[in-house]
DNA sequence: TTACACAGAGCTGTATACAATTTCAAGCGA
DNA sequence: TCGCTTGAAATTGTATACAGCTCTGTGTAA
């Protein structure tokens, strides 16, 4: 693994989770000596991230974080809808009976962490994987891609509204499911529509609550 | 302008219509000199084109063109299925009756453009000029963003396609609009999606039709 | 003839140097 | 006090150097 690739994924990281704080400038000597490399490879890592909406750059300013407003977040809910429920739509036409099947079992399989003490971390990850799955049973690469993208934008508010919630509502997942299940698309893709709707209301009002931590925290830099 | 946002411009036209060959592998100090600059801002706009899914990296072995294989062509037009459909919708909810009109106009203003000798390429940036109009019209940037980059992306099978059949037909754009006016969401959404699937399948029988022309045609590199 | 080993050229990955630009704070004047 | 000027320090943008890896073609042996 390139040093790029290990920069890229560590500042990727850092990024999400805001450890630079919104529209701050990025030093490059001072990242790149504290992720251990020179700022070539970092530049390079950083050029990708702004590709990906993680950070802006304006020439001869260098690079700074993403902002963080709520109509940006709305924003990423709304693609989220976009994506997902296409992605649900192709799915129910394209995914084998078997693969909805382990669907339903995964779902299964993490219910007793929903009621375990898994930290915010674990329910979001899961949740993720949970969308994750039914967007590859869509057979599209870009559709994925999309997901993931959004899934690491957003994540950070994800996490906080998770904090708040304590706890994944399997209920809205498993309707989901169900209506994969009887290859009903309309249904399905209604079901994801208000699943993603809800989470949606609840990271705007967890986002207002959010910028008082960031502006606090000291991060890692 | 700085050299890595004008050497990113100038590759990214050149990945879009395909000048290098598919998984041809790129040459960084051939391009560098090409593009009339050295090394190091040209890795940091490769980097931004493989975030972007113009370009792929393998590490210890450089960039290569990204491959052309029909049903990626499809998973791009699914993409764009789900980001207008979803753009559609959220336009006619919030555009203003001003701003429908003014598409309307614009359609009209085309017209005579699209019966004129307009080449292929001015078809085509007419046609996606049409459609970034209405994403706009949902106010969401991310929207627009990734319907910015699937363009780009299919650009060059649209183009191809555009050639044989040497005009668009503005049947469908005028029942969208027709629909976005009278604030019919449905109606918005299956007129489009209808819309990109007869297209989707037009440039699926044009894909395979361009391979020839790729492997042939000498370009600039 | 085919498979493999090897050497050389060529290319990529990273660090570093330096020029150009921006930032920031101190000084000055209104 | 506020705004402007100015100059040094810091930071970015680009070029270049070089180490290490990859690819290619030749030679050799089975």
């Amino acid at each position: 693994m390139s040093s790029v690739d290990r920069v890229y994924s560590e500042v990727r990281a850092m990024a999400a989770a805001f450890e630079f704080k919104p529209d701050e400038r990025i030093n490059e000597l001072r990242l790149a000596k504290f992720v251990g490399t020179s700022r070539t490879p970092l530049r390079e890592a950083l050029n990708r991230l702004v590709a990906e909406g993680f950070l802006t750059y304006r020439n001869g300013q260098g690079f700074f974080c993403r902002s963080l407003e709520p109509g940006g977040i709305m924003n990423l809910y709304e693609a989220r809808i976009a994506v997902e429920c296409e992605g649900i739509r192709l799915a129910s036409e394209r995914a084998e009976d078997v693969e909805i099947t382990a669907l339903r079992s995964y779902l299964h399989w993490i219910e007793p962490i929903y009621r375990g003490d898994a930290g915010p971390e674990k329910l979001v990850e899961l949740d993720e994987e949970f969308h994750l799955k039914i967007i590859r049973l869509s057979a599209n690469s870009e559709l994925e891609r999309m997901l993931v993208n959004l899934n690491a934008r957003s994540r950070f508010v994800r996490r906080i509204d998770m904090e708040k919630r304590r706890a994944i509502t399997p209920a809205d997942h498993l309707a989901i499911v169900r209506a994969l299940s009887i290859r009903d698309p309309a249904a399905a893709t209604e079901r994801m529509r208000q699943h993603i709707t809800r989470r949606r209301e609840e990271a705007l009002a967890a986002v207002r609550n959010a910028f008082s931590r960031l502006y606090v925290s000291q991060g890692a830099m």
